[in-house]
DNA sequence: TTTTTTGCAAAACCTTTGCAGTTGG
DNA sequence: CCAACTGCAAAGGTTTTGCAAAAAA
């Protein structure tokens, strides 16, 4: 693999940092790039390449599919953004945090949810143990059967 | 998401039980079918259907793409196979087992291995406590960065 | 014979690449 | 002005779908 999520997070507190990282690191700050990270900024969650396109359907100006995903790759390789694989559709991404977003995701009913990763701690603590890996779960989530989930599947089996 | 590897596992233990898994199942025992079978049994680990359809080389008769595709999802359906996703590229099937196959993958290197899933009992346990969540870690293996690249890494910072 | 399954072709979906033209600094 | 970047078109990799022909029961 060789996966970018591996190289240090750079946080943005806000729109202007994270237009002074882009510029920081050499690059252009074009309008395609703007938006793309406004889209960001305002997002709750990670979105997909697709819907940065649209400019957050419509609320902000359009781009080219192949703009978003250039620029994403981008800031993926300065820090600045992450992608996390969230079942099998598009992956979706997000600003890098300090304390990175970590996701654990319901395969029964699709619900994902971001987690504290200080709350993930025992978890990474018991796989370093039983395996010798030191996990991340902002890449690829951890996948189970939530609560709720377990509950119908006791009811109608 | 509602993924098939939520269905109970089926296991057989032999071609042939396969093959009786197939024909109890309401299902036509095709030579396709056949195929895709033998080769999952004569792999050493999670096939690309790729890799099926190729008669895994040359050593089985070749398969359409299509067709290998259409029978691994049937055989999820009934519980027989499964399929693993070992980083970006194309999913992997292997047969179901009783004692489910779960998988950690190094993200630096890329390597991926089999977990005797007991061997996780303690991590399953752990993400419940934070998270509410049953763990599963045979669709999507447990993402990390192995000791071997964790000291490369710090050698080469 | 009847229903299931296959092969082949085509499309769908997500992502990447090539290139000429535009834009940022 | 010149390198960096965008839009557009096209292609790449994986998986799905449609349908007529073939095979299983």
């Amino acid at each position: 693999m060789t996966v970018s999520s591996l190289r240090p997070p750079v946080h943005a507190d806000s729109l202007d940092a994270a237009y002074a990282i882009v510029r920081g690191a050499g690059l252009r700050l074009s309008a395609a790039r703007r938006i793309v990270l406004q889209a960001l900024f305002a997002a709750d969650g990670p979105l997909t390449a697709e819907r940065i396109a649209s400019g957050l359907d419509g609320r902000l100006a359009a781009l080219e599919l192949p703009s978003v995903y250039r620029n994403l790759e981008t800031f993926e390789q300065i820090g600045l953004v992450r992608h996390v694989h969230l079942g099998h559709g598009a992956g979706r991404y997000a600003l890098a945090r300090a304390g990175e977003r970590e996701y654990v995701l319901c395969e029964a009913c699709g619900d994902a949810s971001a987690v504290d990763p200080a709350e993930l701690d025992a978890v990474r603590a018991a796989v370093l143990a039983a395996t010798g890996l030191e996990a991340r779960f902002s890449h690829f989530p951890i996948v189970g059967v939530c609560a709720g989930c377990r509950e119908e599947r006791h009811a109608h089996p």
